[in-house]
DNA sequence: GTCTATATGATGATAGAC
DNA sequence: GTCTATCATCATATAGAC
């Protein structure tokens, strides 16, 4: 028996294990054991079905964290619960970056943040500035290993980038350099608009 | 007379404005009035010719800017000029993001901001991290626009999401709001980083 | 709601003539 | 180095039986 819920998680599974290109109505249909015109009883056209996984996957972001705590604190558990979410997906990453739409939890992701800021004392054109830029630090960092992108083999770095000679081991620590790195971005970033903060509040 | 420099500046073209489903073989040797199978005397396979588009993006990044001024300085500069190359190609971000690989002007790239930071006195550990962290805010905002993520329509934001009220106008700022948004996470984690500095340098 | 059968067209890549 | 012809495969989607 098909149901929407459980097209868009095996959609999902595909997407995740073998990428976009990899999605196609039969092999989606195969796997969950029906035909593949039989897709078209839930869903009007493959686009519905990606708006369905991403719409899915943003409404994983717990908004919760935003509430019972002042704004720097909100911000830092959101972003990381934001990311979370995407970096469990990254091959949705792209299209989910297109931006909100009308996808109703992206939606109401983008509107808990801005309502948390505002509310908070923030100028609306802060507000806004810091919730793209979160998104794009978030956005970034999902798409894809910082650490994987580098080559496991030492003899393409010596001579020609000097500097990254040590760039082969990069993979080993993959995980501790990507957290690393984001949890950097995201203390800077917070601690600098906590600075920033008294200037432009209003109230 | 086809040549690789000829097919990769079509194909990039043709990525820039349809999308990486429109690159197809067919498509490129029409537009550049030839038929399908000519490419394969310049390129073995069509991921070969991806490899070139990606790399002659990133080879368009100016590294001079690292040299002959302060590590803060540089980095601000460098991160505008990588944002501006990579944003002019925002359908070719995805596959930038996967790392450097064994492209010669990523590696570039990324040995020469490394070697900046790490001969300014910022230990090893802390130059990876800030050049990840760098990367994701340069990829996360090339990637896609934040305001052209909304919809241009106000009754969609009414009732349901109220603090999204104005959200219907960000896609006239577009442009503002979105540089706006990268500014000021530059500034911000650049002013961060400046404030750690003294803490963990050693020379 | 699911099926079989099928329409219709695109895709990357190769063989072999010129 | 480019061509024509073609292979093998894949795609989304529809019609109509059960």
């Amino acid at each position: 028996m098909l149901s929407r819920q459980r097209i868009i998680e095996v959609a999902t599974s595909i997407l995740d294990s073998d990428g976009l290109d990899a999605l196609s109505t039969r092999r989606l249909a195969s796997e969950l054991g029906v035909s593949a015109p039989s897709l078209y009883n839930h869903f009007g056209t493959k686009e519905e079905i990606l708006d369905g996984i991403a719409d899915q996957i943003v409404a994983q972001v717990d908004l919760t964290v935003l509430d019972g705590t002042d704004w720097p604190q909100a911000l830092i558990a959101w972003a990381r619960g934001y990311r979370r979410a995407l970096a469990a997906h990254p091959n949705a990453v792209p299209f989910l970056a297109r931006g909100p739409r009308l996808r109703p939890a992206a939606l109401a992701l983008a509107d808990a943040v801005y309502g948390k800021l505002t509310e908070a004392g923030w100028p609306p054109g802060y507000a806004t500035r810091i919730g793209a830029a979160m998104r794009y630090l978030v956005a970034g960092s999902a798409l894809g290993s910082f650490a994987q992108g580098f080559v496991d083999d030492p003899s393409v770095y010596a001579d020609r980038y000097p500097h990254l000679r040590d760039a082969h081991r990069l993979r080993e620590h993959r995980q501790r350099v990507d957290d690393g790195a984001f949890e950097l971005a995201l203390s800077t970033l917070v601690g600098g608009f906590e600075a920033l903060y008294p200037t432009v509040r209003h109230t």
